[in-house]
RNA sequence: GGGCCUGUAGCCUAGCCUGGAUUGGGCGGCAGUCUCCUAAGCUGCAGAUCGCGGGUUCGAAUCCCGCCAGGUCCGCCA
C-alpha cells in the first residue's frame, strides 16, 4: 500500500472507532481541505443532528480523542472540521524509500489479473487521419498506459471496416478515376494519395446514379461475403490503413490487433445475432426488414426502431457490431470504447441489444467532442480538414524554432532536432488530452503550438532541469535524512509525488485521462518552486544536499513516469 | 419536436460523479526577477453575477426542475 493510502486508511479507521464510542456507524469520508488547513479534513457537519451536539463541538472532541500516530504531526478543529497534518518527515521517509525501491514502477498499482480490451481509432480507411479524429487514438492510447499501470492487462483494437459505403468508394474511385484528372498530393503517403480518389469518387456517386449503382453492388457482394470483391476491397484500403498506423506510430501509437468487421459475416456470427434478436418480443417487421422497437429502454425521438436486417436480407453495421461486442465480451474482463459523441446512440442501442442477448459484459464508452475547425466541421469529404501528419510537422517545425531561439550555440543542430521531436509530439499530445473529452474543442494553431504556460515543454523543463543536476552531482548513491527535508517547499514536492498512486487509481477508474495530465502539471509546478528555494550542489551541509539530491532523482522519475503514461517522451537537456 | 453533452474573468481550462471552509490554474495585460543547479522558470498586481431563473439543504459551481445559448444525434448510412 503505498503512502498516503496508508495514511488515508489509519485517520478513516480511527475515526470510525472515535465514532463508534459515540455509537455512531458512518461511512468515513476525507475531503482535502483548501491549502494550508491541513492534507485531509473530517466535516462534521452530517454528525449534527445524530450527536445532538454543533458540528464545531464534536470535531472539537474527535481532535482532542484521536489516538497518536507516526502519520499525524498535528490536529486542528476548525469551523466544524477535524483538519489533520501529515507528518512531513514520515511522509517524506516512507515515500522517497518507496520511490527509491520501485523507480520506473513507482506508482503503478498491484497487479489486478483482469483483461481489458480498449478499441479505439477505427477510422474509415478512406484517408489521413485529420485532427477532428486524432482525439480518438490520443485519448485510447492514453487509456491503455494508464491500465497498464493500475495492473490490468491490455490489449489495443481497432475495429476495420472493411465491408462499408467508406471503402467501397475507395475502391471504385481507384479503379475508375484516372489519377492524371487529380491534384497532386502534399504527401508521398498512400493514405495521402488516395483519399483524392475517395472524395472525387464520393462526389460522383452524388451526381451519377449509374455509379451510385455501382458502388452498392460493391457493398452488396462484400457483405456476402464475394471473395474477390473482398480481396478488390482489401487491396484498396491496405495502403490507407498502412499510412494510418505510420501517422500513430509518429506520435508514439500502435495497436496490438485489428479486428475486421467481415469477420463477424463470414464466420456467421451476425447470423446467429439476427436469429437471436428476431425472438426477441421487441422485433417487428417492416415491409420485409426487421427492427428493435427500442421506445420502451429510454429511447426518445423521432424514431425509435432500430434496424438491423434490410428488406433484402443484408445485415447493416450496428448488427455486425452487436456480433463484434458479443464475441468481444469474452475476450476479456472489461471492455472500454473510445467513440465520437456521434455514436452516442448507436453505441445505446447496441448495449441494449446485447442485453437482449443476455450479454453482461457490455463496454464502458467514453466519448469525445469533435474538434472543429474556426470554419467549421472538419470533413474529409468535403476536404475541409487539418491533417494529421500536417500537424505533427508543424508542431515539430514550431518547436525546433522554439529550441533554436534559446539554445543555439549551445547545442548541437542534431541535439536541437532531436529535442524539437520530444517537444514537438508532446505538446500535440498533451494539448489534445489536456482537456476532458466531452469538451469541444476549436482547433487553432495558436492554441497548439503555443509552448508557454500548462503546456508540455513546462514539464519537460523540469524534467531537463532536474536531470541537469543531477548530472552534476559527484554523488551516485541515493540517500537522505527525511528530517533534513522541512523547508515547505520541499514539503511540498514530495506530497505532490506521494499523490501519484491515487492520481493513477481514480483516473483510471473514472476514465478521465486528463487528470494525469493535470498532475504533471502541478508536479512541474512544486518542482520549480522548489528549485527556487532550495539549491542542491550548492547546499554546504553535506547530508541536506545529499537529501535533496535524492529529492530530484525521485522527481525526475514521478515526471517521467507520469508522461509516459500520456505517450510523451522528456528529453535530458532542453 | 425529442434525446444526450457542454456553458466558470478578454480568451482557454480544473473542480461537478461522491454538496462543505476564500472557485484553483494557464494565456493575454501590467510591474518585478538571471555575479546563483538551463529565465521554456519564479514573484506580485488587475480581472469571475461559476449561462439565466426557481427549488432541495444548516450549506449548491456541484443535486433537482424550468429556460437560454452552442455542439451532437434521431437513415432499411457507416
Amino acid at each position: 500500500m503505498y503512502a498516503l493510502e496508508e495514511c488515508q486508511h489509519h485517520i478513516s479507521s480511527a475515526l470510525r472507532s472515535l465514532l463508534k464510542k459515540h455509537k455512531v456507524e458512518t461511512e468515513v469520508r476525507l475531503e482535502i481541505p483548501p491549502q494550508e488547513m491541513g492534507d485531509f479534513a473530517f466535516p462534521c457537519f452530517s454528525l449534527a443532528p445524530v450527536m445532538k451536539q454543533s458540528p464545531a463541538r464534536i470535531a472539537e472532541e474527535l481532535a482532542s480523542a484521536f489516538p497518536k500516530h507516526d502519520w499525524i504531526a498535528r490536529i486542528d478543529a476548525k469551523a466544524g472540521y477535524v483538519n489533520f497534518f501529515i507528518d512531513p518527515t514520515y511522509l517524506a521517509s516512507i515515500t522517497l524509500q518507496t520511490v527509491l525501491e520501485r523507480k520506473e514502477t513507482y506508482g503503478y498499482l498491484p497487479e489486478e489479473k483482469k483483461k481489458v480490451i480498449i478499441e479505439h481509432t477505427s477510422a474509415n480507411p478512406n484517408g489521413p487521419l485529420h485532427v477532428g479524429r486524432a482525439r480518438n487514438p490520443i485519448i485510447g492510447d492514453t487509456l491503455i498506459r494508464m491500465f497498464k499501470a493500475a495492473g490490468y492487462t491490455v490489449e489495443s483494437q481497432f475495429y476495420l471496416d472493411d465491408l462499408g459505403k467508406q471503402v467501397a468508394i475507395l475502391a471504385w474511385g481507384l479503379h475508375h478515376i484516372d489519377p492524371s484528372e487529380l491534384p497532386k498530393p502534399s504527401r508521398q503517403k498512400a493514405d495521402h494519395q488516395k483519399v483524392a480518389f475517395y472524395q472525387l469518387a464520393n462526389e460522383r456517386m452524388k451526381s451519377d446514379d449509374a455509379i451510385a449503382s455501382q458502388i452498392n453492388d460493391i457493398v452488396k457482394l462484400s457483405e456476402q461475403g464475394d471473395q474477390a470483391t473482398i480481396d478488390m476491397i482489401h487491396a484498396a484500403y491496405q495502403p490507407v490503413l498502412q499510412g494510418i498506423k505510420e501517422s500513430l506510430a509518429r506520435i508514439h501509437i500502435t495497436l496490438d490487433t485489428f479486428i475486421p468487421e467481415s469477420m463477424f459475416v463470414r464466420n456467421e456470427s451476425v447470423d446467429a445475432v439476427v436469429r437471436a434478436l428476431k425472438q426477441t418480443p421487441y422485433c417487428h417487421e417492416e415491409e420485409g426488414a426487421f427492427y428493435l422497437d427500442m421506445a420502451s429502454f429510454g429511447i426518445a425521438g423521432r424514431n425509435t426502431k432500430f434496424f438491423f436486417v434490410r428488406n433484402d436480407g443484408t445485415t447493416l453495421y450496428a448488427t455486425r457490431d452487436i456480433a463484434y461486442h458479443q464475441w468481444k465480451a469474452h475476450q476479456a474482463d472489461l471492455l472500454v470504447n473510445v467513440l465520437g459523441e456521434d455514436h452516442k446512440l448507436e453505441s445505446r442501442q447496441v448495449s441494449i441489444a446485447l442485453e437482449l442477448l443476455k450479454v453482461t459484459n457490455l463496454p464502458q464508452v467514453v466519448f469525445y467532442a469533435f474538434v472543429s475547425l474556426p470554419e467549421g466541421k472538419m470533413s474529409t469529404r468535403k476536404g475541409r480538414v487539418v491533417y494529421l501528419d500536417d500537424l505533427i510537422d508543424e508542431c515539430i517545425e514550431r518547436a525546433y524554432q522554439e529550441v533554436k531561439k534559446r539554445r543555439a550555440g549551445e547545442l548541437s543542430e542534431s541535439k536541437m532536432r532531436d529535442i524539437a521531436q520530444l517537444v514537438g509530439i508532446g505538446s500535440l499530445r498533451y494539448n489534445i488530452i489536456k482537456v476532458q473529452p466531452e469538451k469541444d474543442i476549436q482547433f487553432k494553431w495558436e492554441d497548439a503550438l503555443n509552448f508557454e504556460g500548462n503546456a508540455v515543454p513546462f514539464i519537460q523543463y523540469a524534467h531537463a532541469r532536474a536531470c541537469s543536476i543531477l548530472a552534476k552531482a559527484t554523488q551516485t548513491h541515493h540517500q537522505f535524512d527525511a528530517s533534513l527535508l522541512t523547508h515547505p517547499s520541499e514539503t511540498m514536492l514530495i506530497k505532490q509525488l506521494a499523490r501519484l498512486p491515487l492520481v493513477i487509481d481514480s483516473a483510471c477508474s473514472g476514465c478521465r485521462p486528463h487528470a494525469i495530465a493535470n498532475y504533471l502539471y502541478e508536479t512541474a509546478s512544486a518542482f520549480n518552486q522548489f528549485y527556487r528555494d532550495c539549491p542542491v550542489l550548492a547546499e554546504e551541509h553535506a547530508m541536506r544536499s545529499a537529501s535533496r539530491l535524492t529529492l530530484v532523482y525521485a522527481t525526475k522519475l514521478v515526471l517521467w513516469t507520469a508522461l509516459d503514461l500520456l505517450g510523451v517522451t522528456a528529453p535530458e537537456e532542453m
